[in-house]
DNA sequence: GTCTATATGTGGATAGAC
DNA sequence: GTCTATCCACATATAGAC
């Protein structure tokens, strides 16, 4: 578990970004083994079916969000401001995990939903350590996850609309953190 | 124009319930027709093509996106308030239509991505009429794009979570616009 | 562990009957 | 305007060689 695979891991990894690049449809098993550098048989040995490798997807993201929840509760700027701030981050590992996973949920896959609705949960509860306020904190939930919108797509508005407005939008978060 | 056969009307908007509720995967041809009570054949005589079935969703939105503007700009409770508000409003006609052209953005189709982000521009320029600030005017937008990510999900935590918390959020909203 | 070959199903699109 | 029948391409998954 600790080492797993090279192999595996670079199936994962081209899998998670042809969801999120191209979405469900065009990321089949025939193309992620290409882009992972196998063949469609070398693929299938590690996982069995499609099924088997979503839920592997599955399995790499809550394995890094429980990393950004440490990284998360332990932040000298607090929760929220980490939360909204690392939500602009396109590209990483985990941007690029949750989209998977946030693409594999959007056609009714259950255990993606149920994944992302256990994330959910762990960041608002994290936020609410830090704001007291229920709806100020559901507030900048939705920020955060307009951002995560706006990264999921293509397109000049999404990629780096906020990278130097950041600090203006992270002073709009301290308003509802620290407002009534 | 203002009769367009009720056939190619049930088509369109099967074939965008398909691609909100099920994804860009399972919204085939042959799903459509089914959905919408035609066959196969009976469809494409009407949208010769899936890309022309696509582009047929996008002028539908783009005709309904219209008249919300007007709504938007004549609402006596100003377009921030009015587009948040409506915002939660799952399952319209605009919701459907505006998700179903998400769905086919996020395939990297991209008259999708243009027709998304010339509404995106309407909206913010709407509210940039009430609200002065820039900064916050691209915050209220994110929190309505935040509503929009989880409505786009299926699940508990996304039909309904503002239903009478929807005062609460506007609130926020209010303390945005006047704030700073 | 990784490959090729193949069986089986399904989607997109055309042709032509009604 | 709507249907059925059909062609072709491609996706999933299995079998079995190396």
């Amino acid at each position: 578990m600790s080492r797993p695979p090279i192999a595996k891991e670079k199936i994962i990894d081209a899998y998670a970004s042809m969801l999120c690049d191209d979405g469900e449809r065009a990321a089949t098993i025939e193309a992620t083994a290409a882009k992972a550098g196998v063949s469609k048989g070398g693929l299938l040995y590690h996982f069995a079916s499609k099924e088997a490798l979503a839920l592997g997807v599955i399995e790499a993201l809550h394995a890094i969000v429980k990393q950004d929840l440490e990284l998360m509760a332990s932040a000298p700027e607090g929760p929220a401001r980490y939360f909204v701030r690392t939500s602009t981050l396109v590209g990483s590992e985990l941007d690029r995990l949750f989209l998977a996973v946030l693409r594999l949920a959007q056609t009714g896959h259950e255990p993606s939903i149920e994944a992302l609705e256990l994330v959910h949960s762990s960041w608002l509860d994290q936020i609410r350590t830090e704001v007291k306020d229920q709806y100020a904190a559901q507030t900048i939930m939705l920020i955060g996850e307009g951002l995560y919108y706006q990264s999921s797509m293509p397109g000049p508005w999404s990629r780096g609309t906020f990278g130097k407005d950041l600090d203006h939008l992270l002073d709009q978060v301290e308003r509802l953190k620290n407002g009534s």
